[in-house]
DNA sequence: TCTTGACATGCGGAAAAACATATATATGAT
DNA sequence: ATCATATATATGTTTTTCCGCATGTCAAGA
């Protein structure tokens, strides 16, 4: 059903490869948190979220008002795989994204994440 | 000078990723051989392996007549490590893909490859 | 039920990518 | 010099992708 060459252009985006090695780095994320570490517009991220849903890469689920999204496990280990490389091999590339730690936006979507 | 970015969007395109994948497997290849495995066009193939070469994916190297095409082999390691187990993973994907044996098209160029 | 906060989506418009066709360049052979 | 082969590029067009803005939905609280 997906080709490689899907999964690929799920990651050709700048929005979208930050997103999903910010969503890798810390297990699951919500769109607000991502809308603070990437300063963007709510649309925008939520737009490119739900191309990644499309293309299998993440899958999402709500929780409350929040929406959180996890990489898809079924993915071939060769995705997870490279995002690691990625993020080892180019340390510059999410250098200037920062999560606040926790708790400061999203009302608090992080706080209600202590399970 | 490359972000990761860059390297990705230059495999986000059907052409550019089956013509890596066989340049990878074969070591090196010329337009003409790319050319006849993907049956597509000669301007085509050339136009996108002319982008490969702007971002960094190839090099090229005039012998004749002929312009071999390999992987640069100073790119990262994690990508021609992906390109080989997006090959294990997908075998499917370069299934249609077979180049004739040698010295089949473009005259005798891969016949001059004996070396 | 009304409101607020979190998120999704519909809809043009702008920008980028890809394409086909035609033409140009380079090399080797005659 | 001329010609054929291999490859590159120029040009105009079509398609895809991305975006901003407005609006819709859904859940929780007052």
């Amino acid at each position: 059903m997906f080709t490689p060459l899907h999964f690929i252009k799920g990651l050709a985006d700048d929005t979208r490869l930050k997103s999903l090695l910010l969503i890798q780095a810390h297990h699951e994320l919500c769109v607000c948190e991502l809308q603070q570490a990437l300063q963007l517009s709510q649309p925008k991220i939520s737009r490119h979220l739900a191309d990644l849903r499309s293309s299998g890469l993440v899958v999402d689920e709500r929780r409350g008002k929040w929406v959180y999204y996890r990489l898809n496990p079924e993915l071939p280990l060769w995705l997870p795989q490279l995002l690691h490389e990625l993020k080892q091999a180019h340390p510059e590339y999410l250098a200037q994204v920062t999560l606040l730690a926790s708790g400061s936006v999203c009302t608090t979507a992080a706080n209600s994440q202590a399970n």
